[in-house]
DNA sequence: CGTAGATTTGAACGTCCTCAAGTCGAGTGG
DNA sequence: CCACTCGACTTGAGGACGTTCAAATCTACG
């Protein structure tokens, strides 16, 4: 019940650079300068921290010191108001940055619980700030990853202010693929890594009502389900109910 | 039916200076030093455009070179997906920027449309790339008015994947008096500068729900409805419902 | 093998949507 | 000044979708 919060001084963590990382191309970095990655290097200290399945990387009223970047694994993120409504507001995949919420009130607003075994970069802000008034396409890069935060936030205002349950959950799936398919996974078959409460929480539906839909996507043929295997029968299907072309 | 798009060389401006702006204490320059004030004046040329009424700002698709402040009246902010979809993101007011979402893609990703005639300050992007290389506490502000906008869009996703037609009602009308009376305007009346359309379609709800539900809120004495002029009743009842400790 | 949590499924209900009609106010032209 | 029209809004009735409540199933884990 009580989930565990992640200690930094506690947890095991060792200086990580960017320019030899796997993810420089998905990552805060994407198309910066090998030069400008080494400059990087040499002043942002981000450091690598294992944040175990179920614990909090960080929650919501916590001190802001720094955004993290997804190195592996999975997170959630948890909103909730002071009078005990929640929502998750997003799920996260390597290479995807968290806690951008909290630079405007120097407090993270939301919980960042991992869903699986994962490891993040800690990028201090301070530095990353710093060192974006030094590196120019540093500091357009993070304005491009914030702006992109929040078209994808109204992408979610869209799915939950004008879809009815099989469309938002078709939309989940295949943006899920998507994501997915960049990192260079199967888009026909993927693992949930959250729980159908969670699913419902981000698609504003109750638990009964996705288990159902996945269901009836099953029964209608476009989707194949087992527990949290899923595997896309038909992208085109999925993709249909999200341009409201069916029914 | 077909909304003339603001176009910049043909309409009346004027440059403009921030120091000397009313709306500096709330608008981007929040917090920021005389000195550094005085830095921007001379080094950003912000242009100021009138907007007629129904006119569009920008829209969606259009390249993106600057965002703006609103200096008077009001707009709405639309996303259209591909397929037809429509979604209200957001509706700002004085001192508050539009156009945020472009600065990832270069291109605007939503529609901007004046509810009233309005005046906005055009900021060129790339100058206030530039010149927040130079002032670091306009390299903040900045970020921190990027991150308020996600946290204001994840309020949203709370709103529509958690509450019922007349808690978003009140959650709407309790967020735009908080806004006017930031603003030095009454709290406790108000003029919807929208339509019951958009109303809607920013809340995820059918026209006739909200107009039933503005009815409800009447008849329980919690505001007075008279058209598009809006009394505040029982602000303390509208919170209430906000917080779910009503029904 | 027993328990707890996650998931599925069923049945009844409720909220909100759809369809339809009616009201109101502003603007137009006679 | 008065019809007339148009758009915005309101209100009613019925139905659909999703929720709520309840029970059963399944899996993981001790």
């Amino acid at each position: 019940m009580d989930q565990a919060v992640f200690k930094p001084l506690h947890s095991p963590h060792c200086a990580v650079v960017c320019s030899n990382c796997n993810l420089r191309e998905i990552c805060l970095p994407v198309g910066l300068s090998r030069e400008d990655l080494q400059h990087i290097d040499k002043r942002l200290v981000a450091v690598r921290h294992k944040v175990p399945r179920g614990d909090k990387l960080f929650e919501a009223g916590r001190r802001f010191d720094a955004v993290y970047a997804v190195w592996t694994g999975c997170f959630k993120t948890c909103l909730q108001s002071s009078s005990g409504r929640e929502q998750v507001t997003g799920f996260q995949m390597s290479g995807e940055l968290i806690g951008l919420d909290g630079i405007g009130t120097r407090q993270h607003a939301v919980d960042a619980v991992a869903l699986e075994d994962s490891q993040v970069c800690e990028i201090p802000f301070a530095e990353l700030e710093a060192l974006s008034l030094e590196v120019t396409s540093l500091q357009q890069q993070f304005h491009r990853v914030m702006s992109h935060e929040i078209m994808r936030n109204q992408g979610v205002m869209l799915l939950l202010g004008s879809m009815h349950a099989e469309e938002r959950l078709a939309a989940f799936l295949l943006n899920l693929t998507h994501r997915l398919a960049a990192r260079g996974f199967s888009s026909s078959a993927l693992v949930l890594r959250m729980s159908r409460i969670d699913i419902g929480s981000y698609l504003g539906l109750t638990i009964e009502t996705v288990s159902r839909t996945f269901s009836k996507l099953q029964t209608d043929g476009l989707i194949e389900v087992d527990r949290r295997q899923i595997s896309i029968v038909s992208p085109s299907g999925l993709q249909a109910l999200v341009d409201g072309k069916a029914g």
